[in-house]
DNA sequence: GGTTGGCAGTCTATCAGTTAGAGTGCCAGA
DNA sequence: TCTGGCACTCTAACTGATAGACTGCCAACC
């Protein structure tokens, strides 16, 4: 299959990257006529119907009907994607403008979010963040505050002091040194600590000893099952999906729906993302090969985020197959990097 | 206007009501031979046009063309919602199912958002909940926890237990001693007072006195700053948006683009669900009565929901023109009235 | 052998014309 | 006041007919 490069000619190949070009501009199917004007070689038509027709035998082209144009398959467009496409960096003016967009003093959540803004509003396509997710996430320290009779606030500091709170009902009257102590002690042993870890240990001292302790440990241990579950379905955050609307293959209102519910119901854009995290750089799927039949129209082009080169999560644009990849991509590209760096910050 | 009830008789609002019922379930202009088949009465289609004629007069219908039938206007929806529609409450069974459906143990933010997937879910709309907003929000208490050199945790405990945290950088580093101290002197003197106050109290005491506690009331101060602006540009959630796409009114997409992008720009939606907290019980905007163009063919369906007898925020339905009024209206109305159940709980 | 112009054939989009169907308005009669 | 009937109107759907945009193939040309 890879090799089919072989069997392509340069000006072929040239002929390919024309038509796709063209076809992503104005989505209608691509004549001959137009193509011996646009491509810059100096052929005739019909010069140009023969190398065509050798490109539809290959796979990359198709016609809709007789007498139309033709079309880049997906073949072709991943022929385009892997072998014909020189993508530039992006000019540091526009690398500027992104970094400038980026507040530092956010807080991560509201920078994915900027993050997903800005890709959507350059591209005019849907942007697509995952929130940033800590492989093993460190216990720093809890704290317990008395609000009420039976009722206590924990909070939960983790990682890059990632906060999380709760309010628990407890079983009976809690002093506020009761809290402190419970507090301390667990702060003392497990500060530091993987929270797998403290988690497995706390499970595991719960079912040998019964202390006074308990109650303020099962606390703990319920709080650290919420962090680790809430990385386990991590999320997403998308912007510009109304973007998508202009584009006329997809203006059919079922496949609308489908698609916008699959961004709603989550789960399946999440496990294609969850593919992009494990893939190294810039990932590209084309039309069908999602696997995803809402996608089938559609194009996603993700880069991973990184800190201290720790992959956080994935960082992307959904839209019409028929996207100029060339552009797409280095502004994917540089946004990731940049996102990676404004968390970076935080440190 | 109002008084139109005194020109209209009888058996023509029961025609009325009879086209609007028809007309929401097919979308089809409706004719004198139907309405003659659907109406209870025993009445030709001649006469029946003879009525029709009279309603349109009145602008409670109107005919798209010549040899079209009839569809109801604004006006109609409005005088069939105001004076014909008798809403029965929900049956105690339903009310069970959705009473079922929220979980008291949930985070008000989750309440709201199980609330609008729930109206969503079983009007077949788009279901829209503003979150719960505090009038005057008190001041609980306030703690500092120190994270690292010059990093300082705030916890700030507001009305029934609303929890925010904020990272501070100081601008030198402070003791656990020294931060302790500085919750103590906040919460002693300002535990339990209005919000509002504790910010004015504090700002002028920061223009009068210059002691080592000013970095850790700024701090305060910038908190209740946000808490309070967070409060003024209130949001809302949504859900089931897709379910707008298959109703045909709404098939266009340049329509369903603008209404989408109203939702995701929410300045609008904000604007006008204010206005339905103001409103006293259900308010209906039908159509154009809106006032924005993207809810032309849109009607809005509120009740505001309470804890004390006080206003929280609103909950509402989203949908075509034609929906099932007398249907939607009391599924509104209860889920409003459990949201705000369920919050009080959380006293 | 690669390239080209020409020509026949094919398919679509579009426009005009026609028809069937649905519905109205009005009128005269019960 | 209600009703049946009739003329009229407008749409949606179908039917040709035509122009335009291609392709595929063939024979000629460099």
């Amino acid at each position: 299959m890879n090799d089919s490069g072989a069997e392509i000619s340069e000006r072929a190949q040239q002929m390919l990257r024309a038509l796709i070009e063209r076809f992503v501009v104005d989505g209608q199917p691509v004549g001959s006529r137009t193509l011996a004007r646009d491509a810059g070689l100096k052929l005739s038509p019909a010069t140009i119907r023969n190398v065509m027709s050798d490109l539809e035998e290959l796979g990359f082209v198709a016609s809709p009907h007789t007498s139309a144009g033709r079309v880049p398959t997906v073949q072709g467009y991943r022929f385009f994607v892997d072998t014909l496409l020189s993508v530039k960096p992006l000019d540091q003016r526009a690398i500027e403008k992104i970094r400038a967009e980026f507040d530092v003093e956010q807080a991560p959540k509201d920078l994915v979010e900027s993050a997903s803004g800005m890709v959507s509003a350059i591209t005019q396509l849907a942007g697509i963040v995952t929130l940033p997710r800590r492989d093993h996430p460190l216990f720093k320290r809890v704290e317990f505050l008395p609000l009420s009779e039976n009722r206590v606030l924990a909070v939960l500091v983790s990682g890059k002091d990632e906060v999380q709170n709760r309010i628990l009902k407890t079983e009976r009257a809690c002093s506020a040194a009761e809290l402190q102590q419970a507090s301390n002690y667990l702060n003392k042993l497990f500060s530091g600590k993987d929270l797998d870890e403290v988690r497995a240990t706390l499970l595991r001292e719960m079912q040998q000893t019964r202390s006074d302790m308990n109650e303020m440990m099962m606390t703990a241990i319920r709080m650290a099952d919420k962090v680790l579950e809430k990385n386990a379905d991590e999320d997403f955050v998308m912007a510009g999906q109304t973007n998508l609307m202009g584009f006329h293959e997809l203006c059919d209102v079922e496949k609308l729906r489908m698609l916008f519910d699959a961004f709603n119901e989550k789960r399946d854009i999440l496990h294609l993302l969850d593919q992009c995290v494990h893939g190294e750089g810039i990932q590209i799927f084309i039309g069908e090969e999602s696997g995803y039949k809402m996608l089938d129209e559609c194009s996603m082009v993700t880069a991973p985020y990184t800190v201290d080169g720790r992959v956080l999560g994935v960082l992307g644009v959904i839209g019409p197959t028929r996207m100029a990849y060339e552009r797409v991509i280095p502004i994917v590209d540089a946004t990731a990097r940049l996102l990676g760096a404004a968390l970076n910050t935080k440190e």
